[in-house]
DNA sequence: CCCTTTTCACCTAGGTGGTAAGAT
DNA sequence: ATCTTACCACCTAGGTGAAAAGGG
């Protein structure tokens, strides 16, 4: 499923002229299980092997020109994230994660040059941000009310379970 | 609206590692109106000033490498015609076109090098390609039942005009 | 018992030709 | 008379959380 609310960036100091992919991968912050008790999410039991395959999410619009980049935000808002491993067949559309684990998301820009290979993987010319605010627990199902709250209130796609959907409609004939 | 059936090309002999922008254009193919008169297309009148402002419409891959324009047909099924010069400001979007004209769609491929300005308008290493077959008289409603049907039958957002829509349902609950 | 998967009604978003009304 | 515009019911396509069903 798309992770809601989603990524988005502001990007400056690019060269114009210069040609950048972006990307975004995902990866754990500790080797822990995470359970919601009481109310807050506590670890629990220890470390596990760490798990493969947490790809790469190519933004769409790569590659394209520093000018383009820096135009406007840049928004992952088709990002998916999925624990389904025989998703890694659909390369670059979807990421994998372990339920129930924490993840750091990150910001790859690359400058790419011509006859330098494939676009995508961080490469030489790379640079890498990640921002704690927007680390978050991976679930199949939503634990924390406050949470699956803010979903309803802000992503439109689940305006159907918004409380005040058929009120909006009711006051607007009086 | 959306040019429909859409253009769609294969490009072969481009270099992998170098990046290119595809766009198409349209340009008349005269200075004619035309009119469907008994069953077909007859020109009419004389030439007008030739109207301003057929726009490129840039494929929304744009720019990507030889290697991605080669990898599989590259499909215009998004491209938007028009007849309103407003719908200028969409730069990109939309191609304006003049009803009852007859017009002739231009594949450009143009190699795009680090700083050499924006990507788009045919630069010195554009090559274009104009394949007769595509050439079509624009129309605010359509006038040949056969152009009519042939929509109907294929374009998948038009199956409630299908006549053997119901049928199909009907049938399989036998 | 706790977590995951499947299915569902309900949305957003937007592309069809038909048709009636408008414009020249 | 002829062409254009605006609106419509009817589709495609796919993103929501809830709830029921499945699994270890």
């Amino acid at each position: 499923r798309r992770m809601f609310p989603f990524l988005s960036f502001n990007l400056s100091g690019l060269n114009p002229v210069a040609h950048y992919s972006v990307c975004v991968d995902v990866v754990l912050v500790d080797q822990h299980h995470w359970r919601y008790q009481g109310g807050k999410w506590v670890q629990c039991g220890k470390a596990e092997g760490s798990m493969p395959g947490n790809r790469l999410y190519l933004h769409p619009d790569s590659p394209n020109t520093g000018a383009h980049w820096m135009r406007q935000e840049v928004s992952f808002g088709k990002l998916k994230l999925t624990n389904n491993k025989g998703a890694s067949n659909n390369v670059g559309q979807m990421i994998v994660l372990q339920s129930l684990h924490k993840y750091q998301p990150r910001l790859h820009v690359t400058e790419v040059k011509e006859g330098e290979g494939e676009e995508g993987y961080p490469s030489p010319h790379t640079h890498t941000f990640a921002f704690p605010e927007t680390q978050f627990i991976a679930v199949t199902a939503y634990q924390n009310a406050d949470i699956t709250q803010l979903k309803i209130d802000h992503n439109p796609f689940a305006k159907g379970f918004r409380d005040n959907f058929d009120s909006m409609y009711t006051a607007s004939e009086s």
